[in-house]
DNA sequence: TAGCCTCGAGTTCA
DNA sequence: CTCGAGGCTA
């Protein structure tokens, strides 16, 4: 090696200190907004690293600064499994709702004390998942269902205000830290980019948000690139290595670390502050730089986050105080009755189009007659209407006083609008339903369920293209789609050759199908994809399901005597085992469930109840080896209970437990069927 | 038996 | 997103 040119050593460590360098002017730039040197001089850095990357491959990072003007474009976004669940916020619309939600936290800790809070803006964007690894960022995931979301990680990697190399040592050293925050658009980008569209004669976007969750989602991430996406930070959902005692620790610990943090975040010491937060924000709504639709509020300690705990869909400790969404007036022209896979009739309200929200609306729900009498709408009024959670279309009420004498009362049907039949309504139930199992509508909906992506997924038939095959005879239940011959798709209108082959193959690429999508594709009333799921679970064939009786039904957890009738009402009859029949005819394959992991576990399936204390662990320890062993416990005793475990001073638990005739058994034969002794 | 929670089934628009 | 209803717990 010439004596006049750097070692490889003095290489690496140039490059490195480039990359950092030119990060921390990024935070300066994008974060700080307070930039340290020129844009020339930022180029000069850029350049120069450029050039050594380019002589010295070896030294490649996809982390570097060069590597953020995207990367090749991908085919499909790789799906990932999130390692804590995203969860989405129970909300509130005024401060009544809010003490409420005070009130449930008292009441689950037991004591009626002060509750400090932080408050952040709530982002109207596309929410995502951010990880590093000792402080180097690796992976970015958009939401997704809270559990599976989108590997995006080449186009987070675009946005500049995002580090790729956490700034605080803290931060740096840990093993994992993962964390949640919002990529938006700012108002005055979204308008730019809105024009700069429009010039190019490509399609605008309808919203800030749509524009946020269309640049992100950008197969090719070098588009991702060139969108001034903002991304704020407002969540560690997951950390090694360290432990925070409250909520607003957590965002000082991201801003320490150089990520751009939620702006407007506030510490409120109690539930009068939040509300003062609450109105300044809805006050000065109109003056920030971005959209937000309310603000979020979280129990600051997390300590109370812990014993507050989480339902199914967000945590209890956490709340988003919305703002009231848009609203305008529009005319009630009719109501037309649309018909359900179940044969439920519900009304829907024809309007007057009238743009909210970033969509013009011409439809909406109006749910059922119980809610049309709530809201005494008659048809030729002026209503009131919005977007529920700025998306689902709602008629919130009349304009009474507008009124001029001629509007007419919306009748409910007595008979349906597709086949006529005469209309039932059971006592206490609140729908009406078209009896007629050989209804039109109904048979068009049902087979639009079987299609659909949770059942059969058979892409390229949706609505339109089950309407058209039903119109021109093609099929007449869902079984006839197998047999389907690409010669006489042809002939449809719109259905080339290439499409109709394309359309063909998919349906017979359907044919095998894993358990709990078949039983959902069947529709069975009362079983949507979870149970269809619980039952694939416990029965593991088809045949075992469709010979289970009545008492074996409502022996599963989740199961009860409604559920249960239903599912063997749907076996019994005679036509839908035709139709069973008919789908294996032409080569419907169920695959069974082989045994998993689940089923090996020794106590999955069994339920425990504990009465009286235990000796050698406590009741939360004994609950958490059940559970992880592939038990249940339950906290009363019901028939459905395989096992009460009897300690120290059993309670009524106990005798109820004889009376029903419940197994009972003490702590050391507890201990013998776990393992433990 | 009431109250909480989850689920199913209906809904819109781009 | 909304409602009603079913299932489970207290």
């Amino acid at each position: 090696m010439k004596s006049n040119e750097k070692s490889l050593e003095e290489i690496k460590k140039e490059i490195e200190f480039l990359r950092r360098e030119i990060e921390r002017h990024n935070y300066l730039y994008y974060v700080k907004n307070q930039p340290e040197i020129s844009d020339e001089e930022y180029d000069a850095l850029m350049d120069r690293l450029r050039e050594l990357e380019e002589k010295y491959p070896q030294f490649y990072d996809p982390n570097s600064p060069t590597q953020r003007v995207g990367a090749p474009p991908a085919k499909e976004f790789a799906t990932v499994r999130h390692t804590v669940p995203l969860l989405s916020l129970d909300k509130v619309t005024s401060y009544e709702e809010f003490m409420e939600f005070q009130n449930r936290i008292w009441r689950f800790l037991g004591k009626k004390v002060e509750i400090d809070y932080t408050a952040t803006p709530k982002l109207d964007g596309l929410s995502i998942a951010v990880r590093y690894e000792h402080g180097r960022f690796v992976r970015g995931a958009t939401r997704g269902d809270g559990f599976e979301g989108e590997d995006v990680t080449a186009n987070v990697r675009t946005i500049k205000s995002i580090p790729m190399y956490l700034m605080s040592e803290e931060a740096a050293k840990l093993p994992v830290l993962e964390i949640r925050g919002e990529f938006i658009f700012h108002k005055d980008d979204f308008e730019r980019l809105n024009e700069e569209l429009a010039k190019k004669g490509e399609k605008t976007f309808a919203n800030a948000r749509n524009a946020a969750a269309g640049s992100l989602r950008q197969l090719d991430s070098s588009i991702t690139a060139q969108r001034p996406l903002k991304a704020y930070f407002y969540e560690i959902v997951y950390v090694e290595g360290r432990e925070f005692e409250t909520h607003w620790e957590k965002l000082k610990f991201m801003e320490a670390a150089g990520l751009p943090l939620v702006p407007y975040a506030r510490y409120c010491k109690n539930d009068e502050e939040v509300r003062e937060y609450y109105e300044n924000i809805l006050r000065e709504r109109e003056n920030l730089p971005f959209e937000i639709d309310g603000v979020v509020i979280k129990v600051n300690r997390i300590e109370y986050q812990r014993i507050l705990g989480q339902v199914s869909h967000h945590p209890r400790w956490a709340v988003a105080w919305k703002f009231p969404s848009q609203e305008a007036i529009s005319t009630l022209r009719d109501v037309i009755w649309s018909v359900g896979r179940t044969g439920a009739v519900t009304p829907v309200a024809i309007l007057e189009p009238v743009f909210i929200a970033g969509a013009t609306i011409s439809r909406a729900t109006l749910h059922n007659e119980d809610e049309i009498e709530r809201l005494g709408v008659m048809i030729g009024d002026k209503v009131v209407v919005r977007r529920a959670g700025d998306v689902i279309p709602e008629v919130v009420k009349p304009l009474v006083e507008l009124r001029t004498g001629k509007e007419k009362p919306i009748v409910p049907p007595t008979h349906c609008p597709v086949c006529g039949a005469k209309l039932s309504k059971p006592p206490g139930e609140v729908i009406r339903r078209c009896p007629n199992r050989f209804c039109p509508a109904q048979i068009a909906e049902s087979i639009k369920h079987f299609v659909s992506r949770k059942a059969f997924d058979i892409e390229g038939i949706g609505d339109k293209q089950v309407e058209t095959l039903l119109r021109e005879g093609l099929i007449e239940d869902a079984a006839d789609l197998f047999t389907l011959e690409p010669e006489r798709l042809e002939k449809l209108e719109r259905w080339g050759p290439v499409l109709a082959a394309k359309i063909v193959r998919n349906i017979q690429n359907a044919k095998r199908i894993s358990l709990p999508k078949f039983i959902f594709a069947l529709g069975i009333p009362g079983v949507g994809e979870h149970l269809a799921n619980v039952l694939a679970k416990h029965f593991k064939s088809l045949d075992a399901l469709r010979n289970a009786t009545f008492d074996e039904l409502i022996q599963i957890p989740e199961i009860g005597p409604n559920t249960a009738q239903s599912i063997v009402d749907f076996f019994a009859d005679e036509h839908n085992r035709r139709f069973l029949e008919k789908l294996f005819s032409v080569g419907v394959e169920v695959e069974e469930i082989r045994e998993e992991e689940e089923a090996e576990k020794p106590l999955s399936g069994k339920t425990f109840v504990f009465t009286g204390a235990l000796s050698s662990m406590t009741r939360d320890e004994a609950s958490e080896l059940v559970e992880s062993l592939g038990g249940r416990v339950s906290s009363s005793v019901s028939r459905k209970t395989d096992y009460v475990v009897v300690g120290e001073n059993p309670g009524s638990k106990y005798d109820k437990a004889k009376k029903l005739g419940v197994t009972t058994i003490t702590e050391e034969e507890f201990l013998k069927l776990v393992g433990r002794a």
